[in-house]
DNA sequence: TTGGAAAATGAAATTCATTTTCATTTCCAT
DNA sequence: ATGGAAATGAAAATGAATTTCATTTTCCAA
């Protein structure tokens, strides 16, 4: 089931692109590897969708713009991006690994339908301060954290109420 | 890696045992299954240890007790004791299904050392009271969350700290 | 520019946790 | 007690994640 993300985020710009490149590329040559014409389509194939994507979604999508690109290099290539920040795994409940873009978001969190999949986003400070605070209580150097609030989203709630007052 | 689990938790009384035996044969009955030998000494096994448990790391201690009960009755009854809320799942970043136990456990959450993998538990009522509060405001019928701070441990640091040291 | 070493690619194979299948055994309501 | 439903557990299947390896591509140094 592909998760839709609901948020407010715009379609890259040209310069946004570019500068993910960048970031990308110098980050390439920072660790030895090298720039190739398949890790350049599936950067601009992941920062084009808004979705949260597992590698075999990004791998169809990539596909279309060239049939040649296997699996096996956007898997690698997925990795890469999570290494220099570009992309982000969001844990799902699915189990599947699932992939965000970063470029130029600002620090969110997501609400899950448990029923249709759907995630909408959040911003809330107050579980950065959070972080904040009990790593220094438990003499824990937090690093990063984890949030997700799951229930059931309006549309479902309603078509669930639906259900219940056909059968009785 | 077995995932220690550092808390407040005491090791549990006959009496408690007892309680969550009831409950979960309750449960049992009430969804029509049965109530045999093994149920029970997975159940027993499961309430006494302290840690996260993987359904393989749950099944080698089990089979110490009973050497003829097999892996898939330890995977099936893990569910089962999840389906009746004796056991819920903690989201790991070893990628592996782990449980802990729920009986008789006040609220809480995970800190999560990316050096050695030891989880401390905390409490924060916040973040429940954050639950809330987002569900309302994005009309989310909010049932769960999760939340698990992770970083590095106050030994490990000590460890690393050492380790640089020893280089200059 | 070009030769060649290092890295990338992608198909296929492998790994490994999880889940299902199925023949046999056990449970338990009547 | 006994018949039918459920449980068991070994083995097989599944499926995502990862590795292997023969071939191709990149790119640095001469």
């Amino acid at each position: 089931m592909l998760q839709r993300r609901i948020d407010d985020h715009a379609p890259p710009t040209r310069e946004a692109m570019r500068e993910a490149q960048d970031i990308f590329f110098k980050h390439l040559k920072r660790v030895g590897l090298k720039h190739t014409e398949q890790r350049d389509t599936i950067l601009r194939t992941f920062l084009e969708t808004r979705d949260h994507l597992s590698t075999d979604e990004l791998f169809r999508l990539v596909r279309k713009k060239d049939a040649k690109i296997g699996f096996t290099t956007v898997y690698r290539t997925l990795k890469l991006l999570a290494e220099c920040g570009l992309a982000s795994t969001v844990p799902f409940p699915d189990g599947m690994a699932r992939y965000e873009h970063q470029f130029n978001r600002r620090s969110h969190h997501h609400m899950v339908c448990t029923e249709c999949g759907a995630s909408v986003e959040f911003f809330s400070p107050e579980v950065s301060k959070l972080e904040e605070e009990i790593g220094r209580k438990y003499h824990f150097d937090a690093t990063r954290h984890n949030f997700q609030i799951y229930g059931i989203c309006e549309d479902c709630r309603k078509k669930i109420t639906k259900r219940t007052l056909g059968t009785l």
